[in-house]
DNA sequence: CTCCTCACTTACCAAGAGGTAAGTACCGCA
DNA sequence: TGCGGTACTTACCTCTTGGTAAGTGAGGAG
């Protein structure tokens, strides 16, 4: 029985990998905790355009759960929390890449439109 | 401009990837065209446990939009409708063999619940 | 004294995803 | 005659996702 997933029992692999990453920002969390390494919280709000507080706090302790992102706080005032990959994450963040170019194929492909920046 | 994405606009293409394979059967169908090459709305039906026909055809109907899969209508009595997937649908499966193995890796790791079978 | 920042939490609300059940039109089988 | 299989559509309902807005508590800037 062990841990239970957020919705399973899987049926495969996609199923249990897809569970993780859905959530409007999760991909992006993942791809900004990549690329820089650690991110406070409050970078991470500004690197979403559009993301709300609750959403992003959501998203991180779910994350977290799933053993995705590490959280370091420090007992300081202001407040100061750190945010980075596991091993797990990274991993994921791999295997997200060939996926990740795909989908630029299919922006280009159907001449999508893409946020301003 | 060009054609409107289900939830663009698009931020990366992780983004534009996950929104397409969103929905709770959609990486199943993607896999099990896959494995057999052509199959018909019942087989997809019995082979994806639990599965509604509305959401079976809502999801098909979508992933053709989206130009991953094929529908091939005979016009014969009793109906039939054979699946297929496009060449964008087929490269998007290889693009998701990476997380399908995180994916795997992760009910090891966490020895998750699996569907009896 | 007031506002802003940090990293949240809480209450409330709207939209959408997805489930159930029924209807459709025709055929083959018993 | 009536049931099951073919591939759906439609109406209705619920549960989840995600958004808005406000509150928290301490410190630093104006």
């Amino acid at each position: 029985m062990a841990k239970a997933p957020r919705n399973g029992p899987y049926i495969c692999g996609i199923d249990a990998a897809l569970d993780v990453v859905s959530g409007k920002w999760k991909g992006l969390v993942l791809w900004e905790l990549h690329t820089y390494g650690v991110r406070r919280f409050a970078e991470l709000r500004r690197a979403l355009p559009g993301v709300s507080e609750k959403m992003l706090t959501q998203h991180l302790r779910q994350m977290e759960e799933d053993g995705l992102v590490h959280r370091k706080v420090y007992a300081e005032v202001p407040p100061k929390v750190e945010y980075s990959l596991t091993e797990s994450g990274a991993a994921l963040n791999e295997a997200l890449r060939p996926l990740g170019e795909w989908g630029r194929d299919r922006i280009r492909r159907d001449a999508l439109d893409v946020v301003a920046g």
